[in-house]
DNA sequence: GAGTGTTTAGCTCTCG
DNA sequence: CGAGAGCTAAACACTC
């Protein structure tokens, strides 16, 4: 495939407002890059509009799908966080069957699913699958989750897609400290299993993440 | 041979 | 513009 023949594709790393260079919590930004601009109500003056994602009207049949905002390993992680254990192929039939984008047919995102597993530390090659080829797949023990634990029908994602696009979407603030938990837990200091040796120096608790990135607002 | 797992390389894109 | 992240392609080895 020729470079000019590839389907473009938009890296979604957050996007970091200029404001954000004002507050002090830039070391720790990076921790709450994981869709959490994506799920939190960010900067939206009440008083805002919310605006309406336009219907794509396609003359004949269901509209294409579209890709999902999700990296792979975000893909991955949904799928064995449901799962738990997942082959390869059960990775990929988790991934097809929730994303249409994901043709079960197409070898290009398969082959780069089985990359991301190779590659990512975040998952863990477990005992060989009982039958068949290949392994099980987990996730690793102190790995931290790269997105809220959602489990939403394929409309329901395609409607956060509608309000990623527009930066709005409702979110309670549980979920916004919940995710602030995740970030902090990634940060606590953690036992590293094999050296026994602490894994972080600098330990931040929910709430001084919540609060220096300010993700709510102290009534 | 098919499916799986690993590795390498090159590309596009965003950010500093 | 360079660095880094994410995606894709391809080659190769291994297992069933």
């Amino acid at each position: 495939m020729s470079a000019a023949d590839r389907p473009k594709w938009r890296r979604r790393k957050s996007l970091k407002s200029p404001a954000d260079d004002d507050n002090d919590c830039a070391s720790l930004a990076w921790l709450l890059n994981f869709r959490l601009d994506e799920f939190v109500n960010v900067k939206v003056p009440d008083d805002e509009p919310v605006k309406k994602e336009p219907k794509i009207m396609v003359p004949d049949g269901p509209p294409a799908p579209r890709k999902p905002p999700y990296t792979y390993p975000e893909l991955i992680e949904r799928a064995l966080r449901e799962k738990g254990e997942l082959t390869v192929s059960a990775i990929y039939q988790w991934i097809s069957d929730r994303f249409p984008y994901y043709k079960a047919n197409d070898e290009r995102w398969k082959n780069s699913v089985r990359h991301n597993l190779s590659i990512n530390p975040h998952f863990r090659k477990g005992a060989r699958a009982p039958q068949g080829a290949g392994h099980l797949w987990s996730l690793a023990a102190n790995a931290i989750d790269l997105l809220p634990l959602r489990n939403n029908t394929y409309e329901e994602e395609r409607m956060i897609e509608c309000a990623h696009e527009a930066r709005i979407i409702a979110c309670p603030k549980v979920i916004v400290l919940d995710e602030a938990a995740i970030a902090a837990a990634s940060i606590i200091p953690d036992q590293d299993l094999f050296t026994g040796s602490t894994m972080f120096l600098n330990p931040v608790s929910t709430e001084q993440v919540v609060r220096e990135c300010g993700l709510i607002t102290v009534d």
